[in-house]
DNA sequence: ATGGCTCTAATGTAGAGA
């Protein structure tokens, strides 16, 4: 069984490369990240005719998140239960597989984007929130799956020049401590279970031929609950789609799973 | 050099992203 996250930056704008990644690489489900769709405007229709079922929670201009999956999911969540949220950044449901039912939840967590504004205020209290509802999650599914875009570099490993964005936004002890919360629930972060060539990013910034100078930072993660641990086979990044014309900032982050 | 590029609202320009 296999799962992704992609931050597609407009949806409007990447469908075509999400459908010939698809075909590429028919994963067991898909969960989307900023979107920026209204409801109304969700290409449902398109990914049906490509074999995918899909959930979305999106609203104008930003964020905006969807969960595409090849059998139906159940039980669909939107945001987080319990904080009152306007921003669209949550959606999470039940796919079933050879594993047996797996609990997929999709995030774009907040940017923050300076670490003393109120972005970042918002930030934190959207974590507490996520760890708190994750807590109950992963006490009702066994087999739970956290991914999406993080906008946490965990470690100094993961940024391209860790001096240069020491204390920056995405790289603050406040950050890096909620992300060690996460893993704490008794979360794994699926990509280190394996050796992975040095310098792994899933984001470059767009300008300053970033992407040609592999300056990016690790962002984009994929979490698993302790049933699920021995059960990954492989996690990776596909820096293939950045390589495209009009490409987004995010590259997929895959996971695999195995029955046995 | 506090920008660089890309997206959205728009149709000139500004805010956000990371």
């Amino acid at each position: 069984m296999k799962l992704a996250t992609w931050n597609v930056n407009s949806l409007a704008v990447r469908l075509p490369q999400v459908l010939d990644w698809l075909a590429a690489n028919p994963v067991d489900a898909l969960v989307l990240q900023e979107t920026k769709l209204t409801d109304d405007k969700f290409p449902h229709a398109e990914f049906a005719a490509a074999g995918y079922a899909a959930q979305w929670h999106g609203q104008k201009t930003y964020n905006g998140v969807a969960l595409l999956s090849r059998s139906p999911a159940l039980d669909v969540v939107r945001n987080i239960p319990g904080f009152d949220d306007e921003q669209a950044r949550l959606i999470a449901g039940t796919v079933d597989g050879p594993l047996g039912p797996v609990r997929c939840i999709g995030g774009y967590f907040p940017n923050g984007q300076a670490p003393d504004s109120d972005k970042f205020v918002y930030k934190m209290r959207w974590l507490d929130a996520l760890h708190d509802w994750v807590r109950a999650e992963m006490a009702a599914h066994p087999n739970l799956v956290l991914m999406g875009d993080f906008n946490v570099a965990p470690e100094d490993r993961d940024v391209y020049d860790p001096v240069a964005w020491a204390g920056q936004i995405h790289c603050t002890p406040e950050e890096r401590a909620q992300f060690q919360r996460l893993l704490a629930l008794g979360l794994t972060d699926a990509f280190r279970l394996f050796e992975q060539p040095p310098k792994s990013w899933s984001w470059w910034d767009y300008r300053n031929l970033a992407f040609r100078k592999n300056q990016g930072l690790r962002i984009d993660h994929i979490l698993v609950s302790p049933a699920l641990k021995p059960r990954v086979a492989a996690c990776g990044i596909d820096k293939l789609p950045r390589k495209n014309e009009r490409p987004s900032d995010h590259a997929p982050v895959v996971v695999e799973l195995t029955a046995s």
